[in-house]
DNA sequence: TTGTTCTATAAACGATTGTTTCATAAACAA
DNA sequence: TTGTTTATGAAACAATCGTTTATAGAACAA
């Protein structure tokens, strides 16, 4: 072989193809991969694009033209849930309502989410959660967690007060201290016993007129 | 003919592609199409098609398989073009900024910012904002816009002041009403002269943790 | 060395698919 | 009616493109 560094033809390829669909809005042929990583046949192409989609980065439907697909893609749905409003928990989904058609659903950009599954998004009414910088008619996206990190903005319910509210939320010895998003507000101090975790914010969505 | 109803076959190949698209990830080919909109020849879609292609519904690459693409894409990038800070004036872009290649893009769902041109994206920085419910690190999307209707979400440069601020603004006899977002918070009253519009404010973009 | 595996080259086959041609039917205006 | 434009049908052609086969070089281990 002439060329030492095509040893990264793979990766050639891998560029290639985004690359392409940038470009041209339809994924690329055997033979557009051959003049576009300067390779000198098809059938080196259709071996890397076995390797390639049996370890998981593309996906090809046999024997259709153009049907190379990228298996992450930049766009998800995000079923819409439900709705939040003050003195009533979070809709918590249950495995039903990911199988189960959500009244709408939400597209969003891919890196918004990252790589987390259980997303979902609900609509907020009222002005219950202005203390975390959230207006009526916003979206906010959840992530079900089980577990949280220091510092992470959560959805927890008070059970005393009978309430939802988003914080960040820090563990301290014998308490949880929960601190709003706007950091003029003092935070509150709740007893762990008190507090149910209904999931992780990950975004917040703020649509104005129409 | 013996189909009345199909006087529509126009639209319900204008509906077929993207259901097709959404469901296969690339492009129906004409004969997708025949069996898709229940058609019997390749000749009618091919019609239809040019039909389409000339009306500015879809794109075509002559001679390339499955390359129609609907014109409208359901994502956009939108210039991310500098941030907000307090006491200093909202960047407004001039005709360079949109030709010059911005330092990053946004990809959007398109149905965030509609129709509207003139898009551009800031980051907020601090938390002057706070009274919009927009906090540090939050991203605003902006049309660049003249003339503003009551109620809309404005950003304006308060010259008395020195300082930008996003409120809705509502125009009153002799003066303007500029309203919080957060609506436990009172409004200021500013005369005409003292304020310089310098955009709207299309959508609120917030991402929390990594 | 030998064997094995991964990669590259060349060429050909055959399926898929865009395009064309010719003929017919419908819609509509004058 | 007549003519004209637009929509439909069937079939065939030709280009595009996925796939296969057969061969060989390179890298590496035993």
């Amino acid at each position: 072989m002439r060329k030492p560094g095509v040893s990264k033809t793979r990766e050639s390829i891998l560029k290639f193809i985004p690359d392409f669909i940038d470009q041209r809005g339809y994924s690329p042929t055997v033979r557009d991969i051959v003049k576009g990583c300067q390779l000198s046949s098809t059938a080196v192409v259709q071996h890397h694009l076995n390797v390639l989609e049996k370890a998981g980065f593309i996906h090809r439907d046999p024997e259709v033209f153009r049907s190379i697909q990228l298996v992450e893609k930049d766009i998800i749905a995000v079923p819409l849930l439900g709705t939040v409003a003050a003195g009533q928990p979070i809709p918590v989904p249950d495995s039903n309502s990911w199988t189960s058609t959500p009244e709408e659903s939400l597209k969003l950009p891919r890196d918004l989410v990252g790589g987390r599954d259980n997303i979902y998004a609900l609509r907020v009414k009222g002005m219950s959660m202005i203390d975390a910088l959230i207006a009526d008619g916003d979206i906010v996206v959840m992530e079900s967690a089980q577990n949280m990190e220091d510092g992470e903005m959560a959805a927890v319910w008070l059970k005393e007060e009978q309430e939802v509210t988003l914080k960040k939320l820090y563990r301290e010895p014998g308490r949880l201290r929960l601190q709003p998003a706007n950091e003029q507000m003092k935070p509150i101090y709740v007893k762990p016993e008190n507090v149910e975790l209904q999931g992780k914010v990950v975004a917040v969505l703020r649509k104005l007129n129409r």
